[in-house]
RNA sequence: GGAGAGGUGGCCGAGCGGCUGAAGGCACCGGUUUGCUAAACCGGCGUAGUGGUAAUACCGCUACCGAGGGUUCGAAUCCCUCCCUCUCCGCCA
């Protein structure tokens, strides 16, 4: 979330950011008068604690009863007024916080405006395949190789679901190995993390954990949510912390599934692996510095590149316009990988620079030079999103006898395999 | 899941109704001393909100001793619920 100050004193630009956003529930006037009513309500709550305080502090020790009695009358009376008072500041600030969930994190000014069709597309890389042959869907030879089972994954878990088999296991492991391996080498220290977590920490995220239009699965009876990304538990690891600035830029490379309902999304991309209710993911994220964010973000899309590259899958580099930006993000790269199937480029990776819009929620701090607290930048990442791997990864590199080769990079994780089938 | 013990500042650790925002130690920062290092000594050293203010300087106030409720004129201290850690038992990959 942003800072109340910030949005005080920055009103014009932050309209000016939610209408170039598109982003229709947010009322920066609405933060701002819900928090004078709250900076009044502060005022007066404090006032009155002052006064129990020194009423308080004139019975220590021994008193005479009738000394005792009119001080501990008005005791009752302040504990009463300051009752509703505390209530009253409740409410309102509640009503603040949900409000001010509403506004996203400001652009940075590079950003397209508009939406998901101005996107700007940065760069190319690798060769469209040319296939001399009807080149197959990766659902198609999914099903021929024996690879992928998605009946039997809707008969026990419903639609979305999917069984990777044989080579397509092994693929799924050899990617996660892959993209484990170059992260490592760029010091994004490995973690296997949790897939669940606590509803509140999703929030701090920025997902919406509960409610209708919910991407993410709860858990009956606990307090948890099927996580969406590992994101949410690497930015989590270190809610409430003041680091130190030398420990700065600190590197993160996670492993975990991800679980998304994928409300609102019936009917779209219902076929095949592109959106599914779980997949594995090996995600990057970062804790950095106000000055060292920007650079990091390159880095992080630089990693992306290496590995689809590595892939020998051609993709192309966008720059997501601010419509298309999610509430946290300051500046979002992602790479698209072409999928014959589509005919068309896909989303595989997604990297954004979350400035201190997380941080903020989630009381994540850095000692600056003047040894004051400031939150620091967090930046999250894709390295790789298995299914839509396995997707570039089939139909890319389909060969006319209905073979897939393996790309050489993945190889080493696939006793050195070249090729799926025949 | 059952029984017990705990959760206090960056760390360790005292406190167990008013004298405690919190002793003491370590770490850290400044200074004295010193051939250098070490040691010793002196001083400083939590976070946030809010008010005064040009101020992220300084001063005042308020809050924070795992989280949330409650009792009380007054709670780190008493009570309840939850979370977490440790020990033992059970169960289990």
């Amino acid at each position: 979330m942003l800072d109340v100050k910030f949005i005080r004193e920055n009103l014009k630009a932050v309209k000016e950011n939610v209408h170039a956003r598109s982003v229709g529930n947010a009322d920066p006037d609405a933060v701002l008068s819900l928090n004078q009513r709250r900076v009044e309500l502060i005022q007066q709550v404090e006032g009155l604690r002052k006064e129990r305080n020194e009423n308080a502090q004139k019975m220590k020790g021994q008193r005479p009863q009738e000394e005792r009695a009119p001080l501990i009358a008005r005791g009752k009376e302040l504990k009463e007024e300051l009752a509703s008072l505390e209530v009253e500041l409740g409410t309102v600030e509640n009503d603040l916080n949900r409000e001010l969930k509403n506004i996203p994190n400001m652009t940075h000014p590079d950003v397209p405006i508009g939406g998901e069709e101005d996107a700007k597309e940065l760069e190319r890389m690798g060769k469209l395949p040319e296939f001399d042959f009807e080149p197959k869907d990766h659902l198609a030879l999914g099903k021929e190789l024996d690879l992928i089972d998605f009946e039997s994954a809707a008969d026990l878990s419903g639609s979305r679901f999917y069984f990777l088999k044989n080579e397509a296991a092994l693929l799924e492991l050899a990617l996660i190995n892959y993209a484990m391996t170059v992260t490592t080498r760029y010091g994004y220290a490995p973690h296997l993390t949790p897939d669940l977590a606590r509803p509140a920490i999703l929030e701090a995220i920025g997902f919406n954990p509960r409610g209708e239009e919910t991407q993410v699965y709860n858990v009956e009876g606990h307090d948890l949510c099927l996580i969406g990304t590992a994101e949410i538990t690497l930015g989590g690891m270190l809610a409430g912390k003041i680091v130190r600035k030398e420990e700065l830029p600190i590197r993160l490379g996670g492993f975990s599934h991800c679980f998304r309902t994928e409300a609102g999304t019936h009917g779209r991309e219902s076929r095949g692996l592109y959106r599914v209710h779980q997949f594995s993911k090996v995600e990057m994220f970062a804790f950095a510095t106000p000055e060292g964010s920007e650079e990091l973000h390159t880095e992080m899309l630089e990693i992306e590149k290496e590995i689809y590259n590595g892939l020998e899958v051609p993709f192309r580099v966008v720059e997501t316009a601010t419509g298309d930006l999610g509430a946290p993000a300051y500046r979002k790269f992602d790479i698209e990988a072409w999928m014959p199937s589509r005919n068309n480029y896909g989303e595989v990776t997604s990297t954004s620079n979350c400035t201190e819009y997380q941080s903020r929620k989630l009381n994540i701090r850095y000692r600056n030079d003047e040894n004051q607290t400031q939150f620091v930048h967090t930046l999250n990442g894709t390295a790789v999103a298995v299914p839509r791997a396995i997707i570039a990864i089939l139909e890319n590199h389909q060969n006319p006898d209905g073979s897939v080769t393996i790309p050489k990079a993945l190889r080493p994780f696939m006793g050195e395999r070249e090729r799926i089938g025949k």
